[in-house]
Parts: C-alpha cells; sequence; structure tokens
DNA sequence: TCAATATGATAGCTATACCTACTATTATCG
DNA sequence: CGATAATAGTAGGTATAGCTATCATATTGA
C-alpha cells in the first residue's frame, strides 16, 4: 500500500539528502587523506586531463555546471597551482586550460581515493541494490539531462 | 561485465546530476506557479505547519539542515512575512516559529504543486522503477543519515 | 549554590550553483 | 565589407550549505 506522501518520502528531499550524504563523505575522505579538494574541483581537474587546452565553456558542458561557476572553480584550482590557464592563440576570447606538473601528481593522487570512496556513498544496499540504483540514477540523469540548468554537453 | 569506472558513472556525479534536475524542476514549477520559494523554503514552511512554535536549530534537524543555513532561510521567509519569528518566552535564547496567515494560504497553495512535480524529476523511470528508485534512495538517506554533516533528527 | 557545561542563535567565512548583464572577440550573412 | 549575431569570460547579484567562533541563556553536577 503506498504510504501517504510526506517530505520524508518525496523524490526531491531523498535526492538533496543523498547528495548532501556523498559530498560529505567526498570531504570527509579528501580531509582524512591531506586533500582540500571538493568534488567540482576534481571532477574539473578530471576533466582537463582528459581534454587538455580546452577552454571554460566546454569544459562546464562536460561537467554539467554553469559557466561562470566553473569561472570561480578554475580560480581556485589556479591560485592552487593545479592548473594553467592562459588566452587562446585561436580565440582570444577563450582561455585554454591544463593541468600543471602539480596538477598531474595530484589527480593521480587524488583517484584511488575518489574511487574507493563511491561505494561507500551507497552504505546500507547489497552490492545488487547497488548496481540496481546506479543504473536507475544513470536512467534518470541522461532522460532528465535537458531539464537540469546546466545541461551535461559532451563534446 | 562491468564498464571502467567513469565520472559519469561514479555515484557522487549521478547524485549531483540528478539533485540539479530535482532543483531545476521545482524551481521552474514554482516560477510558472507565480511563486519564488525554494526547496529548502518549502520545507520549513511545511516542518512549522507540523510543528508549530518550533526552535530554529530543532526546524534545522527536522529537514536535515546546519543551524547557521537555516538562520539565513528563516530570515527570507520572514520578510516575505509566511513566517514570525519571536522570542521564546521558557528559553530566551530560542525563537518560536509559526506561520503567519499568509504563510499558511501560501503552503495550502503551494503543497500540491509540489506533489505533483515529484513524478517529473524521476523522467524517464517506469512506474515500477521509479518505485524501487524510491525504496533504494530511502535506504541511502536512512543508512548514511550520520555521515552528513546535517543529519535528520526527529523530534 | 555556583562553576562548568551545554545549547540557541548569529556573525563572518568559504565554496558551490545558479542568474543577468556586460565587454571583448569571433563568426555569419546580406 | 560591414552590420548582426553568437560566443567566452567576468562582474555582481541571490541563495543554499556548510564551517568556526562568539554571545546569551539554560542546565547540570560537585
Amino acid at each position: 500500500m503506498g504510504r501517504k506522501l510526506q517530505i520524508y518520502n518525496m523524490a526531491g528531499h531523498l535526492i538533496r539528502r543523498l547528495n548532501q550524504i556523498s559530498t560529505s563523505i567526498f570531504q570527509d575522505r579528501m580531509k582524512a587523506s591531506g586533500f582540500e579538494i571538493t568534488p567540482v574541483q576534481f571532477a574539473a581537474l578530471n576533466a582537463i586531463k582528459s581534454h587538455p587546452g580546452i577552454d571554460q565553456a566546454s569544459l562546464a558542458g562536460l561537467i554539467a555546471y554553469d559557466r561562470a561557476t566553473i569561472g570561480g572553480v578554475v580560480d581556485r584550482l589556479e591560485s592552487k597551482t593545479l592548473v594553467e590557464r592562459v588566452v587562446s592563440k585561436r580565440d582570444r576570447r577563450a582561455r585554454e586550460l591544463t593541468l600543471t606538473p602539480q596538477g598531474k601528481v595530484t589527480l593521480e593522487e587524488l583517484m584511488p581515493i575518489v574511487l574507493e570512496l563511491q561505494p561507500h556513498i551507497l552504505t546500507g544496499l547489497s552490492p545488487e541494490e547497488a548496481v540496481e540504483f546506479l543504473r536507475l540514477a544513470e536512467k534518470i540523469a541522461n532522460a532528465g539531462n535537458e531539464l537540469s540548468r546546466a545541461p551535461l554537453k559532451v563534446i
């Protein structure tokens, strides 16, 4: 029998709670490993590694963020000397982003931590349930992509 | 066969995307209905209605937010004259929160909009999949509650 | 009782995560 | 070619969503 729809079993509320749990675990593990890297900073480093010389707007599309948000994220990555930002010669409006040597090393160190922490987000699910949850989440994310403010745009 | 774990199929990334989609749909529907109410503002109004005279710290626990965040949320609800905030007589540190008449009316109008929008968040899932997704999400939220920075604290 | 502790709220900080508006530059098309 | 449109980035705005520190007030225990 369907229970009465309360805040606590509404999709929006539950998804927000999952995001709180997810970001909290990320932050804890990073801090425990001696890093001060946020989820979006990790996503940006990872995307820049795969797409050296990418501009900020394309980076924003690749990881599904607003252009203005990514400007600030890159500011902070630059001030940590993990990312270099140079005006493009082909298009002087654009800034070409690359990892610094330190950025490459840091990303290598971050990767196993981030991979290891993923299953911990799904605490409470059996392995089969976790697989099913990820399948459904991916389906929602794909179907709803254009509904979000910052849709994912694969290059 | 398990695919290589990329950003795009990591739990953290997917959950963030779901949250973006969810909040975007919420905002769109609110705007379309002529309201300027955010998800947390709705959650706060709803909790205050169920717990008239609640203090801010308890409200924060009820809807799983940080105390300081809720202070700002209540500021905005107060300036919209949806919520009244008075110093408690029993405990002069606390502020007792109640809905204003306008707050009650507004919440009545918001409720059907918020209920209607929930299934739209799960675009792309069949009804059976949606039920299963919500079941798994609730399981994760419950299991991970204490891992989040602002655990849900039922009174 | 009264010192120690705990708690409610706020202040001020950082960092998303969007928005609109603006400038600089590039691309397009009549 | 030159006007128009499109795009990259930033500036400045709002609102979460946390943090630590501080103040005022309550509670507790020696």
